[in-house]
DNA sequence: CTGTTAGCGCTTTCAT
DNA sequence: ATGAAAGCGCTAACAG
């Protein structure tokens, strides 16, 4: 409990004003040789944290964030990523940022195309980005590492790029988890069914690429040899979808658990549950609210959380704590994996915004 | 983005000056019927927010707050509420609070009256209380009661006692998650072991007396008629432990899982490993250093955390907020219920303090 | 290059 | 009872 130590008190101790200590600080404005070693020293001698909130009250410049995802959808993935951004530039509303949403079509490698396009003619001073599609991403960071414009990922990193930090989660170790999880609890010899969405421009997501990956990776190193099958699935002509799963499972007799790569479990959960399929568990990701819905009425057995929230909200406190201090950032922040249950589910933290907020 | 509304803007728009409207707002001070009526019209119309960190720079008033809770041991479960605790401090660096920590041995009730008593006779602001034993936390409540003095619980709430509020996990649930969990992943015709354990002055901790509760409730509810099993321990003579654990394990051969309601799970993790028995599945309780290790290791398959860092944080945090603004508080507060296993460990937010704190 | 000063939004003191 | 003004720690603008 050792009392707080100032700017005031560093300038003191240096015998130079407070206005060379902030040049110093903050390494603007010329300052002596001698000014800045005097006033090094001290600050090797103390630990002088600079108080954020009432920096950003006398802080006259504005900074311009552009912020680029995939389009927002209530209750949905993305929604959540965007709240966690609001909710940092809340916390630090004394420092002024301008900022701007612009979002794309996940689905469609043209519209990402075309909005990032757009994006990469405007002013900014730092960028949010949810990326999709590799390519398009990289063309954009290319763009902003020649114009030195600091960038953030949320969701996923992509590989060629050099953004300041990502928060995401280890999608890759999702798959995993979920094999895990779902041989833990169907019977050994069962099949298990997995399902992929396709996208438009015939690009896979680079995430449910990894989860798959990480989940054949845990049945081979596991020796399990469940028979995996691969349930066709549309996100575009989604009428066709009833016809695609009852062929499925007609087909089909033995499976006994079904994991759901992409956001939609509900989906499948839905499905299962109007057709009166109960022999079949379920482990889908993301708590989308129909997700949730389907996991409080037993539909889904497992599901995973990815925090997006904490996603958004760490990528926004990141960002105005580098803009503001230039503070050195951690580049790689994985998120934790939530597994949820209906019993736990209502006591997660999203809903509890009001209070954990 | 509209912009943010000052107390200089409600004192123009009331036509008062800003001393007033602080007066109104902080209920210090006297003012006028009139001045009061003007300044609340304009407050019903817009949403005046105060920044608490340029409020807590400008309040010369100190707030005294005491904290009890039961000893704190380098990664246990109280030293994580007692860091949340601390960030809380850290992030509201701008309110000056004197607090002081005083600690009880909580299985020893003896301990407890004895500190508790301590504490009637000292001066202070508000409490925060982690309680064990109902009877001296209602002693000594009431005595806060009679002085007005506000406290907060941390862990758990007793029942007879006038909290702010609480900040727990729910352990009923918390047993009932244990049991669909263990249940999920032994054979269906297994016996269950439990653990629980014994205190001087011959009183159970609430926490465990509400898991099993859930335990045995959700076993009913679905019908299950796997065999309990208690499994005899000591926490007081641990080196009998090994003994009494090898009669039990020689005594029931049919034993698929075990779950411990306290946090003390790596014991039989440990005692399971070194014995070689490798067909026990293992559901623990509190991310302990002990048991995360345990965890990493596959000793334990699933391990349930009850977010300790998160309630010590929101304690600390309402009750600042509280006491520097007098807002209406939230009195029942359930943090969530995370399940853990060896793979997504690493990633719990607990590690990357550096980070999510 | 550097010290001084005004001002950010809020609370508190001091006159009135 | 109330307005004016000082001051919290920090930054920015202004003299010199």
């Amino acid at each position: 409990m050792q009392n707080k130590i100032r700017i005031k008190d560093i300038a003191e101790r240096a015998g130079v004003s407070t206005g060379t200590v902030d040049r110093i600080l903050h390494n603007r404005g010329k300052v002596s040789k001698k000014a800045r070693e005097a006033v090094e020293k001290v600050l090797s001698e103390v630990d002088y944290k600079p108080n954020i909130h009432i920096s950003g009250m006398s802080l006259k410049r504005k900074y311009r964030i552009i912020i680029t995802m995939p389009h927002i959808f209530p209750g949905e993935y993305w929604e959540s990523i965007r709240n966690g951004i609001l909710r940092a530039l809340e916390e630090y509303q004394n420092i002024r940022v301008d900022y701007q949403i612009i979002t794309y079509n996940q689905y469609d490698i043209f519209s990402c195309r075309s909005i990032f396009d757009q994006i990469i003619k405007m002013e900014a001073d730092a960028m949010i980005i949810g990326p999709t599609f590799a390519a398009e991403t990289v063309k954009l960071t290319n763009e902003l590492d020649k114009r030195s414009i600091p960038y953030i990922f949320v969701d996923s990193a992509i590989k060629q790029s050099f953004p300041l930090a990502f928060f995401s989660s280890d999608h890759y170790t999702c798959g995993y988890l979920m094999s895990k999880l779902i041989t833990s609890i169907i019977p050994k010899s069962s099949d298990i069914g997995i399902l992929q969405a396709v996208r438009i421009g015939n690009e896979s997501a680079n995430t449910t690429v990894l989860r798959k990956k990480g989940f054949m990776d845990y049945l081979s190193e596991k020796k399990l040899d469940n028979k995996v099958l691969s349930i066709p699935f549309s996100l575009l002509e989604p009428e066709k979808n009833n016809f695609f799963l009852s062929q499925f499972f007609k087909e089909n007799k033995n499976v006994g658990g079904i994991v759901v790569l992409n956001s939609r479990g509900n989906i499948i959960a839905n499905y299962l549950h109007e057709n009166n399929i109960d022999n079949i568990k379920l482990v889908c990701v993301d708590l989308t609210q129909p997700n949730i819905e389907a996991l409080k009425k037993d539909k889904i057995y497992f599901l995973i959380g990815q925090e997006p929230e904490q996603q958004g909200f760490m990528a926004m406190k990141t960002l105005i704590e580098y803009l503001v201090f230039r503070n050195p950032v951690q580049v790689e922040n994985y998120v934790p994996l939530d597994i949820l249950t209906k019993e736990t589910i209502n006591y997660y933290r999203e809903f509890n915004e009001a209070i954990f907020g």
